[in-house]
DNA sequence: CGGGAGATTGAGCCCCGTCAAAAACAGTGG
DNA sequence: CCACTGTTTTTGACGGGGCTCAATCTCCCG
């Protein structure tokens, strides 16, 4: 039911556009992706990682009629594109205008397992949420996810529209959208604008984790 | 509302019981445990790797209220363990009497990078069964995933209770098992014993993950 | 100011959870 | 082999949380 935002994903503005195994310099200047930008298809070969300069991120499969699981959202300084095998597994884009600077992947650094297993425990993590807790619950620990990854500050910036919300959360924008409402009129937050949140009440949040 | 099955767990039948970091020898025989009991727990520091030689466990969590979510099976042949940091995140128990094999871990490892990249992309993919399908195609897509991890027969053995597999669906007992019963009478499946499956109609199963 | 995408709100319904009872099963001991 | 007991599974009735469908509103950006 969930479709995706663009009916054909915008082309990078970078002139190197898609062909990122072509690049280089391990330090060359990032790659930058306009909003809605494929960065890699699921079925690609995979042979790099990719670090967000700037921007964000979202992770993703489909089903056959179009419903969509956002399974990760990264934001600046996150690392994502592991695979098991040659090829990617899932569909990455560009969530706003992002910079993305390509890692070409010493298979044996020592540093990618640490980072590997980072992924594998906010899987695991996230498989909590979706499996085990109701709509309010959820948008809580995405809501507080979201402040903690931000250092901790009370206004949040959302990249990310409703509708990503909703595909992370495995909910709907409709009841994403209602609890947001029932946030506010609770006094735990606020919305000074759609794509930004200030939490009033951590606590609460924090309380309805669990 | 998912309480543990065993109001304690069960002390494993090997004299060196849960003391594993004390095992030198890797090839040593592997321990035993009995069904329920526990293998490590939530907060406890890890340093090994775990190899299931036969038996099954389950890795989960719990939720202040006793809502559990099983974030994986493993069966044997299969490893775990993997975890960021130097504490577990997750419980782990045997489900049945199971033999484990402790691997002390070499932190460098080559093959430990694509084992644990194996764990991603599995709650990845379980990701979008939690986030996106109902109860008739999650039921589906476990069989399914059961049947090819036993080597793609058509008898399946399912070393877990209805419990587990509700734990592990984000379902109840009853809509679990009313979902087998549906299946049973559209004939795409039969149950010779409760804890053993017949897969009659494969592809309906297939075709039901879209 | 108008146009369009995204977000919010409302009404109704359905899948699945909850509660309860019956049935099947697994031990245990006689 | 069977009676007895506790656990697991199945089945039923019912209610509610979240989905569906539809209308309205808000925010951008020309």
């Amino acid at each position: 039911m969930t479709l995706l935002e663009s009916p054909r994903a915008f082309m990078p503005l970078h002139p190197q556009g898609n062909a990122l195994a072509s690049q280089s310099a391990q330090r060359s200047l990032p790659t930058l992706f306009a909003a809605g930008a494929e960065i890699y298809a699921q079925g690609e070969t995979c042979n790099c990682l990719y670090r967000v300069e700037f921007g964000a991120v979202r992770i993703y499969r489909l089903l056959a009629d179009g419903r969509r699981q956002i399974s990760a959202f990264h934001l600046a300084g996150e690392t994502f594109g592991f695979e098991a095998g040659d090829t990617h597994h899932f569909f990455a884009e560009a969530i706003v205008a992002t910079g993305i600077r390509v890692l070409r992947t010493a298979p044996g650094a020592a540093d990618l397992l640490p980072m590997a297993l980072k992924s594998l425990v906010r899987a695991q993590e996230h498989l909590l949420v979706l499996g085990r807790q109701n709509a309010l619950e959820r948008v809580s620990a995405f809501l507080a996810d979201m402040a903690e990854r931000q250092g901790g500050l009370r206004q949040v910036e959302l990249p990310m529209s409703r509708n990503d919300i909703a595909d992370y959360l495995g909910l709907t924008i409709e009841t994403v959208s209602r609890i947001f409402t029932r946030l506010k009129q609770e006094g735990v937050i606020r919305l000074p604008s759609l794509r930004r949140v200030e939490i009033v009440k951590l606590q609460v949040l924090h309380d309805l984790l669990a």
